[in-house]
DNA sequence: TAGATTGTTAATCGATTAACAATC
DNA sequence: TAGATTGTTAATCGATTAACAATC
């Protein structure tokens, strides 16, 4: 297990450096500062120092961070370094054009880690089709043993509110450890499993506050 | 405008109070503890009620809070009580899967305060099309224009990431200020305009640290 | 009245920012 | 060496939790 629990908020935005160095490896820039890295991905030199001290000394004092290595030490840290094994479970159309979202990606860039390999539904019409040509949708009294069978880790989650929970409960008693969510309903993890709710209405509601 | 700046975590909170109360109402419960809701809601009873008294005093002591009157004051407060004008931009498979979901579920649900009205896209081929057999497809170039003729606030970005800052600036010139961000990119916006990032890579990426 | 639960204050906890010695 | 930038410590800021008087 991993030795000290970074802050949620921290991970966040080690994603986002992340996403940002790609821009620096693909202009072949060497050295980055964290002035630079800050005000591209948006936080200042001081929280990007901070982030990246949590997990070790990376920069070197007068010149910056080694973009490439850096690069290389986020993913390792992040797990973007290996192939992630990602279920849709829930095929509706939202579920559907994300899984094709996903896959897509992949398509286009070689090591992009998330490979959706399995979906799910309840409609018995639905068993059998394919998405993309590759991923056939099972039944969801599939869900614990295909999990079990392929090593998913990850779920989107796009099933409707009233079925999230127990769909989640079957992918966990699988072994999928991490759940990205777009069903508006609160789902109950154990310790230890991650998920991350991203409802749509959710995510409005909050804009709306603002408005 | 608004007379103190609540936290976002908290305004976070209320959407997942105000979804949860729905709960409550449609069981027609009369009155709900500061309790049972966190329970609901998964907070503490403490932080709801934190929460609820920074926006004004909803309780009852020794009873509780009076679940239509409460769901009230937070449709007030998070404007969910006022129809609210939602502008697509990039009618991508992804796009159109989203701004389906939001047009059917106003069609099921009568007090949907999310209204798309209007949909753009860069590619002239898809100009035209409607979504849903209601909203019609318009180029890119249209987006200030329509945006202020409509009275849209609210636009959700699925565009490539490199179009992103520039169809949010020309929303934000014809007067939109909110956005749900799709595309994998940093936007930057000025004061007073509200965004959030739903891109889906980094909630994975987000995820899978936690594998 | 007795029991329950709020609204609020004080205590704790955690994250961010500022500053600077270390060092490339 | 001189200039730049890291890694880290201390100071600040803000959010959460605990506790309880007020009161329905």
């Amino acid at each position: 297990m991993r030795q000290f629990k970074a802050p949620d908020v921290v991970v966040r935005r080690l994603a986002v450096y992340l996403r940002t160095l790609e821009q620096y490896s693909e202009a072949d820039r060497q050295y980055v500062s964290s002035q630079e890295l800050g005000q591209l991905a948006g936080f200042t030199p001081a929280q990007v120092r901070k982030d990246l001290a949590m997990f070790g000394e990376f920069g070197k004092q007068g010149v910056g961070y080694d973009v490439h290595s850096l690069q290389q030490e986020l993913k390792r840290i992040m797990h973007a370094d290996q192939v992630l094994n990602v279920a849709l479970i829930g095929a509706g159309e939202l579920g559907i054009a994300l899984a094709r979202y996903i896959i897509r990606r992949g398509q286009r860039q070689d090591d992009y880690p998330f490979h959706v390999i399995a979906a799910f539904d309840a409609d018995p019409h639905k068993i059998g089709l394919r998405l993309e040509r590759l991923v056939e949708i099972q039944p969801a009294e599939m869900i614990s043993e295909v999990i079990r069978e392929l090593a998913v880790s990850l779920c989107v989650i796009t099933v409707p509110a009233t079925a999230a929970q127990q769909v989640v409960d079957a992918a966990i008693a699988g072994g999928a450890r991490a759940f990205l969510n777009f069903a508006p309903a609160k789902v109950s993890v154990p310790e230890g499993i991650a998920l991350t709710n991203a409802d749509m209405t959710l995510e409005l509601q909050q804009l709306a506050y603002y408005l």
